[in-house]
RNA sequence: UCCCCAGUAGCUCAGUCGGUAGAGCGGGUGGCUGUUAACCACCAUGUCCGUGGUUCGAGUCCGCGCUGGGGAGCCA
């Protein structure tokens, strides 16, 4: 007999009998007289495979001494379980102790707090819930690139270090292979063209302006890939890496783009349903007990619409106090979202041209010479998760936009290019992975849905 | 960065009016059991975050610092 069997498949083998080996790690044992039992876990899914031993086994008392966390080698022969609790049981014929784990090994058989799991980021992939998490963020990665694939986007690579620090996306991480301690300086500043790059370079805050270039080649693209900020923020829902989809559609408007990012949303909600049941139901009995029906609601709808406008004459019509301001003119506030989302819509809803003055210089300006052709998405519990827009592709006013807002031409050369030869409408939008996550998992921490979180003071592990 | 809350056993937490510290889980030992994060009995657990102060006496009150969490801003 060759070969690893997952847990996963022994579970839901369509029936007993069948001679295997199974590897994984141990959750759980529980010694008796006459027989020890093993729930034997190896990542593969949710669910423990019980691993049965008795005495006449070579190292039974080894088996009888194993602790949480061990990793094991069973082969033995897989059958109808006698007791309640799992349809299969493995009746061992031989235990191979491969890795001890004794008792200071920190992950116990029962709860935890996230705050502690967080301290054991290594270790805590091994427990029920970061189990889940992991698997939905791994099948979730794989469906966006299907998802893209099938309708024959071109998936592209923006580059990790740029040197573009005039997006006004955030602060960025400085990269740089200069002497911290003595910099080679002229006229007192930091002289950069001695640098690797020959200027000063940093992290990527976003691929979308290099993913505009592609879409004015190959008409659909994506990009899916790590995105840094360096801004000090310290939220649930803010990290200093995380992963950014961003398509991009040539001969497309507002209303294309939005079109997409609720095929999308959508695509993705069915999805984790139908291939992330178990773990879903998982977060649903332990984390959110609304969290199936929100997403099932959000898989079938279709989303709502409403000007930026409106959204101002709703919120000050609103029978409650906000915190912030709502004038038209000002940026809807999280508490302003989830209002326009929750109380107003009940569901998912777009809204669309807002102000040009609090949005960014590459959005397409509108005919009313006020606002311009954006668009947010906002759902329920979250507020904003997909925030896009039409591109200004009219070389005239993009430069005469960048003017207004002080950014320097000369350093997005290369942009301000592609709508001088053969420029079009075109469309694109930004969706946080994380987020994503976040709101089909119902974990409410950003650290708690990456790996291994990148967050001011940690970059641990 | 601003505001609020918290820090006590390996983990999760209780600790009253200021009087030298407890529970559950985990660990150890034994028992029992086709068991289900098993059950029963016994045993051991401590820089009460650090620092300075008030006090006869501080886990408890006050100042400062560190760490963690929540809210806000920035944003995805």
């Amino acid at each position: 007999m060759q070969g690893r069997t997952r847990v996963k498949e022994a579970l839901t083998a369509l029936s007993a009998g069948a001679d295997m080996n199974v590897k994984g790690w141990v959750r759980t044992v529980r010694v008796g007289k006459e027989v020890t039992f093993i729930a034997l876990n190896d990542g593969s899914c949710m669910g423990n495979l019980q691993v049965v031993a008795g005495p006449d086994i070579a190292n039974y008392e080894d088996v009888c001494g194993l602790g949480t966390g061990a990793a094991v080698a069973v082969r033995g022969k897989l059958v109808e379980s006698p007791a309640s609790g799992q349809k299969y049981e493995l009746q061992a014929s031989e235990i191979e102790v491969i890795g001890l784990a004794d008792e200071t090994y920190p992950l116990q058989k029962k709860r935890h707090s996230f705050e502690y799991l967080r301290t054991i980021a290594h270790l805590r992939p091994r427990s029920n819930t970061f189990g889940a998490v992991f698997r939905v963020r791994s099948s979730l990665s794989q469906a966006v690139h299907r998802f893209f694939g099938e309708r024959g986007f071109l998936c592209v690579h923006t580059p990790i270090i740029t040197a573009n620090d005039c997006e006004g996306a955030g602060e960025m991480f400085r990269v740089t292979t200069l002497n911290m301690a003595g910099p080679p300086l002229l006229d007192g500043e930091v002289d950069y063209s001695a640098d690797f790059f020959g200027q000063a370079t940093g992290l990527t805050v976003s691929g979308q302006l290099e993913g505009e270039l592609f879409a004015l080649a190959f008409s659909d693209i994506y990009t899916f890939g790590p995105t840094f900020r360096a801004e000090n923020s310290n939220t649930p829902r803010h990290a200093a890496e995380f992963w950014m989809i961003e398509p991009e559609m040539a001969f497309a408007d507002l209303m294309a783009d939005a079109a997409l990012a609720e095929e999308f949303l959508r695509y993705l909600c069915r999805h984790v349903l139908d291939q992330c049941r178990e773990d879903l139901e998982f977060f649903n009995q332990h984390m959110d007990p609304g969290l199936i029906a929100r997403i099932e609601v959000v898989a079938d709808a279709s989303f709502a619409m409403m000007e930026y406008g409106e959204a101002v004459e709703r919120l000050q019509a609103a029978p409650r106090k906000f915190e912030f301001p709502v004038e038209w003119g000002l940026d809807l506030q999280t508490e302003h979202e989830r209002y326009l989302t929750e109380e107003v819509v009940g569901g998912p809803v777009f809204i669309v041209n807002y102000p040009k003055e609090i949005k960014a210089f590459y959005m397409r300006q509108n005919d009313d010479n006020r606002t311009v052709a954006a668009m947010d998405l906002l759902v329920p519990k979250v507020g904003e998760i997909i925030g896009g827009s039409q591109r200004e592709e009219r070389f005239d006013l993009l430069l005469e936009r960048m003017a207004e807002v002080g950014i320097d031409p000369q350093g997005l050369r290369w942009y301000i290019d592609s709508r001088r030869w053969g420029s079009c409408p075109h469309a694109g939008f930004g969706l946080g992975f994380e987020r994503l996550i976040m709101y089909l998992t119902g974990m409410e921490n950003i650290r708690d849905v990456i790996p291994f979180p990148r967050t001011p003071r940690h970059a641990e592990f």
